[in-house]
DNA sequence: CCCGTGACTCTAC
DNA sequence: CGTAGAGCCACGG
C-alpha cells in the first residue's frame, strides 16, 4: 500500500479511540494493518493539521507523554486528558499496566489476546 | 545514493 | 527506576 492509504489508516484508528481512553503508538500501528511502524504513527501525528483528532490519547508504550517534556504540546495533551478525565501525573498516564507489549492495549482494547508488539524492537539477540 | 533525525520500542545492565 | 545500545521506518539534505 502507499503511504496515502497508510496515512489515513492510521488517522482512522486513532479518530476510534474512545473519549477517555488512550493507546500506545505501536498499538495504534498494529490496529491499523501496519505492525512496526510506531513511527510513523508519530510522523503522521506530528504533521496532521486537523483539530478534531484526538491525537493527544495516543501515548509512548510506557504510558508517557511523548512530547518534550514541558514544552506546550506536552501541557496540552496532559491538559486535554486530564479534561476528559485520564489521571495524568508528571505526563504519565495512571494505569495498571500489564507487560511490554501489551501495556495499554489490553486494558483498553479489551482483552481480545492481542499479539506481542515485536514490531521495531530489538529481535531476539543472545550476545554475551 | 548515503546520512542524519525523530511525537518509537524493546532488551540488557 | 535509569541509562545505553540496537533495530526499524519514512523523510529531507
Amino acid at each position: 500500500m502507499d503511504a496515502g492509504a497508510a496515512r489515513e489508516r492510521i488517522l482512522a484508528v486513532v479518530r476510534a479511540i474512545p473519549r477517555g481512553q488512550v493507546a500506545g503508538y505501536g498499538e495504534v500501528a498494529r490496529r491499523a494493518g501496519l505492525p512496526g511502524r510506531a513511527r510513523l504513527v508519530a510522523r503522521v501525528l506530528s504533521g496532521n493539521g486537523d483539530p478534531s483528532l484526538p491525537w493527544h490519547r495516543v501515548l509512548r508504550s510506557d504510558g508517557r507523554i511523548a512530547l518534550e517534556p514541558g514544552s506546550d504540546g506536552w501541557r496540552e495533551q496532559a491538559q486535554r486528558l486530564r479534561a476528559e478525565g485520564v489521571e495524568v501525573v508528571d505526563g504519565r498516564v495512571r494505569q495498571p499496566m500489564a507487560g511490554p507489549g501489551e501495556r495499554l492495549d489490553a486494558l483498553l482494547w479489551g482483552p481480545g489476546g492481542e499479539a506481542p508488539a515485536a514490531a521495531g524492537a530489538a529481535r531476539p539477540r543472545r550476545k554475551k
